[in-house]
RNA sequence: GCUGCCGUAGCUCAGUGGUAGAGCACUCCCUUGGUAAGGGAGAGGUCGUGUGUUCAAUCCACACCGGCAGCACCA
């Protein structure tokens, strides 16, 4: 295409190009292509990047206008929203110090500094007050101003974190001031062309404290948060699926299933009942089977040790507040075990150990007490007590490799299990405040992103890698194995770390081949992680529909007329003799009332008899989730769910038999 | 730990400055009913704990304990 001289060339979406004068804004060229698009148009996307509609456009470049429906634009609507909200809450309540406000996943929020709190009634009039600026449909402006302008400008206003954020923008760096009506902020930008595009398909959710910078030795701030939508349907249902979320909130189904409960005198510690407990042996019963299959040995290390053992390690340096302590008479001070390691390397260091021993794997499904800060506290999710599946592998530097890579296919082939494949694994590296020498973490580090890649490469697109700067333990990195639920949100669970630094605190070592002393490498890997954690996780991602071979109680007998009582205990007596987890429920009630009942505590199969099944020799299954039934010879009805019940290990197991 | 909110029967929740109520669950009675609540009766609470204000506190104030949300933390 030839161009005049100051022209430009822009590309649509549509693959329409134009020749347009160099410099011309996104207004005028939506302007210039339809008066609908202009009246619609709130932004654009230039060369793949959102910038003001009323930017210049200098030179070649892919285009798309933006209306406020489309997708890219939704975080503009909230961006919109957050200082929306900033300027109703300072209107509402006049020196109020306005900080930050990002757009983050469904939503927004706006830091606040405010000497009296919210009220929870303030949320409305927020509300209020953002629909009446909204209303007036004020258009967003962008100035450019000096950092000398902004900083007097922020200083007398008294808004002091303004000043702060001005300060720490890098010199030579324009800074941008947007204004909408009277109202203005410092603000990287971009905004649509007036407020009134924020429209109506928004709330505030709740407000919360929160650091100044995210650090909590800086003042404490009040936030407020909000969620935005394009249209009111897609708001609805966004508090529809939260709403949802709600339902499935594992505190509520433990109480509903009956599987365990919290009580004061317990701060985050679980009493399991028994059909909670009888899940949390499932669980483990399985992982038992797994990790022997793999080659580890179990073990189970005690749970009281002297201090000295966590000064060795570094624990007692960098935990001491986290940990549960205890004197005795004599004086001596013993911890109650937050890890499973130093234990581990104790019966590691028992006898002489062999390079013919190692790789040498210890596992135990280990009781770890931590004392974590009440605010900390959340269910299952985060307690104080907890059992980890963990272990420890000791080996020569050359086998880390072959290890770890073990350990992945370990880990991701029990997720599967589970029904978990959407997997990413992250390389967390050194913290701040860490044991050992750099050369040591240059090591382990070097090793372990090698390793990372080949994790990758082996899972064909399965796992997704990434890195988590300064997020390693204190004694070597780790891998973190990040897990996405039925519901699309994502758990860390599994870890696997390289330490190069603990076996030597502690003198571990064995005869290698030339008969010298060698520091063996450990491998500290969790398969789940928290075993408690892991059922949390497990009843919201399946809303309490536990998988048959999971669930504690699997099938219930549920009798129509009490002429049937008498079959309904032999069908019981049969499905235990399959191996199958029953009960029998004889009450005098309806089955109406029973089958409500059963399915809201949410057992997989009732196996429903009266007159008819109890002269026939059948049942009426009906499952969790269906309101179906169906008919079928007892023998039938036990043979499905027997099979239905091996889990999976086993059911490969008899497959490759 | 920090900020805010909350704490009444096993659960979900009303309520009042003059020592408390509902529904479900529980016990008993009637009912034998075909796939998500049949009917009736009964029992059940030092209103989280402590101190204070008051003639009088479940209610007001303060402290503590516990919970919820977010932040911070997570070997």
């Amino acid at each position: 295409m030839r161009k005049a001289p100051n022209e430009i060339t822009v590309t649509f979406p549509d693959r329409a190009r134009r020749s347009v004068r160099c410099g011309i804004t996104g207004n005028a060229l939506a302007e210039s292509i339809s008066k609908s698009l202009a009246k619609r148009a709130v932004a654009m996307l230039v060369d793949g990047h959102l910038v003001d509609l009323a930017d210049p456009i200098e030179k070649d470049a892919s285009v798309k206008i933006l209306s406020r429906t489309d997708p890219e634009a939704l975080e503009l609507i909230r961006h919109d929203a957050a200082h929306v909200m900033a300027e109703a809450v300072q209107s509402l309540w006049p020196g109020t110090q306005v900080t930050i406000g990002p757009v983050i996943e469904n939503g927004f929020y706006y830091d606040f500094a405010k000497a009296e709190p919210f009220h929870p009634d303030d949320l409305e009039k927020i509300e209020n007050k953002m629909r009446e600026i909204i209303a007036r449909n004020a258009p967003f402006t962008k100035e450019y101003w000096s950092r000398e302008q902004a900083e007097a400008f922020f200083k007398a206003r008294g808004e002091l974190f303004k000043v702060e954020l001005v300060d720490a923008i890098p010199k030579g760096e324009d800074l941008k001031i947007y204004r909408q009506g009277e109202w203005l902020d410092l603000c990287r930008g971009p905004h649509m062309t007036a407020t009134g595009h924020i429209g109506k398909a928004f709330k505030l959710t709740k407000f919360a404290g929160s650091y100044w910078r995210g650090d909590h030795t800086k003042p404490q701030l009040q936030r407020v948060y909000g969620t935005a939508w394009a249209t009111e349907p897609e708001l609805a249902g966004y508090l529809k699926q939260m709403e949802e979320a709600e339902k499935r909130d594992h505190r509520k189904l433990g109480r509903e299933m009956d599987l365990f409960h919290f009580q004061e005198e317990g701060p985050g510690v679980v009493f399991w009942h028994p059909k909670g407990w009888a899940l949390f042996q499932n669980l483990i019963n399985y992982i038992r089977r797994r990790q022997n299959a793999a080659g580890y040995h179990e073990v189970n290390a005690p749970q009281l040790l002297d201090k000295s053992l966590w000064e060795t390690s570094g624990h007692w340096a960098t935990f001491r507040e986290n940990m549960f302590t205890t004197v005795t008479d004599d004086e001596r001070e013993f911890v109650i075990k937050p890890m499973n390691c130093p234990g581990h390397i104790q019966i590691f260091k028992h006898g002489l150990r062999s390079y013919r021993e190692l790789p040498y794997r210890v596992a135990e499904f280990g009781n770890v007490h931590r004392y974590e800060p009440s605010g900390a506290l959340h269910g299952l999710m985060r307690v104080r007590a907890f059992t980890q599946d963990d272990a420890h592998v000791f080996c020569t530097q050359e086998q880390i490799a072959e290890e770890c890579i073990k350990i992945n296919d370990l880990i991701l082939s029990i997720y599967r299990d589970f029904g978990f494949d959407e997997i990413t694994v992250k390389l967390s590296t050194r913290p701040d405040k860490r044991v050992g020498e750099d050369a040591l973490w240059d090591q382990a580090e070097a090793v372990m992103s090698a390793i990372l890649d080949d994790i990758r490469a082996l899972s064909n697109g399965r796992v997704r890698t990434g890195i988590n700067p300064g997020e390693g333990a204190f004694y070597g990195p780790k891998f973190e194995y990040v897990l996405r639920d039925a519901i699309g949100r994502d758990w860390q669970c599994g870890t696997t770390q390289v330490d190069f630094n603990l076996p030597a605190r502690f003198g571990a070592f064995y005869i290698d081949r030339d008969g010298e002393k060698k520091t063996p490498v450990m491998i500290h890997r969790a398969l789940f992680g928290s075993l408690e954690r892991f059922i949390g996780i497990l009843l919201e991602s399946s809303a309490g529909h536990l998988p048959l071979w999971l669930a504690p109680l699997q099938a219930l007998v549920c009798t129509i007329v009490s002429d049937a009582d008498q079959y309904a205990v032999e069908v019981l007596a049969a499905l235990k003799a399959a191996g199958v987890r029953a009960e029998v429920d004889l009450r005098n009630e309806k089955i109406n009332y029973k089958v409500r009942e059963h399915s809201l505590a949410k057992v997989p199969a009732l196996l429903v008899v009266g007159k008819r099944e109890a002269e026939e020799g059948t049942v009426s299954l009906r499952r969790l989730g269906s309101d179906k039934q169906e008919v079928l010879p007892l023998e039938a009805a036990i043979a499905r769910l027997a099979e239905e019940a091996v889990p999976p290990d086993l059911k490969r197991a008899g497959a490759a038999a």
